[in-house]
DNA sequence: TATATTAATGTTATATTATTACACAGTGTT
DNA sequence: AACACTGTGTAATAATATAACATTAATATA
């Protein structure tokens, strides 16, 4: 569950821009999309990418330097993240599956040490992309 | 098992440094290190570590933009992998557990969909900055 | 051997992703 | 008021990665 965190309006604007996405978005496409509501340089998006990405409200997919809304209210403030991305349509879905979350922050290494957070994603071939 | 492959030129130059290196490196720090050995372009260093990358001999660390030796006989060519990643130290360990592989191999999600491919990144403090 | 094919190289230029540095404004606290 | 903290705006630049094109080496096979 998200604390509820009140957003700045460059966060909003961005947020929402993310939020509204199918698809994960890259820096700098939001950068061209939010030009005209007075969001001018890359550095506004970073930080405001930066801080809903510490809050939780969006993940960034590593593997494609892109970022996402979080719609999976158990995933606790972006500590423990696990995504499908289809490597023909790019489709990314962010997984919530209470047997994996389970596994992996219980999981120990070989010393016996835990991990505070995880990333974690999988590559194959979404449905439609598997049938055609 | 790592099928063997004959490195060219440059990709074993570049794997030797990668090798021996403690920590991952990262692309432009190796394009600093190579140069005297004639690899002048980035290009150049591109090309070897994607080659390396699909042959399993290296990873590449995601969320550092880092690479790093395979030492886990265990990884079926880039196909599955998972890392300890110490947010103090930035030392990176790979991870070859069994249990982990096998589940996240098995793992299908709720469409019942299971992946070719995955990587998983383990964040937290090696033992080293966790007493201190 | 000749020739076709594929993989790797070399080089220049450029695209994409991300951060540093500095000035300033708003808010809450002591 | 003085201070700390967070966010904003702006310019410049650093760091990461790819496109395009010409060439060479290695492999395969007719």
């Amino acid at each position: 569950m998200h604390k509820e965190h009140i957003l700045t309006k460059n966060q909003q604007i961005i947020f929402d821009l993310i939020d509204k996405s199918p698809e994960p978005l890259k820096a700098y496409s939001i950068l061209f999309n939010v030009q005209k509501r007075g969001i001018k340089a890359p550095l506004q998006v970073y930080r405001a990418l930066d801080k809903l990405v510490e809050i939780g409200k969006i993940h960034k997919i590593e593997s494609r330097n892109a970022f996402i809304a979080c719609h999976n209210s158990s995933c606790q403030v972006a500590k423990a993240t696990a995504f499908s991305i289809c490597e023909i349509c790019e489709k990314v879905t962010e997984i919530s599956s209470a047997g994996l979350s389970k596994y992996l922050a219980n999981f120990k290494d070989k010393d016996g040490m835990k991990y505070s957070k995880y990333n974690l994603e999988f590559f194959g071939l979404c449905k439609k992309c598997n049938t055609r």
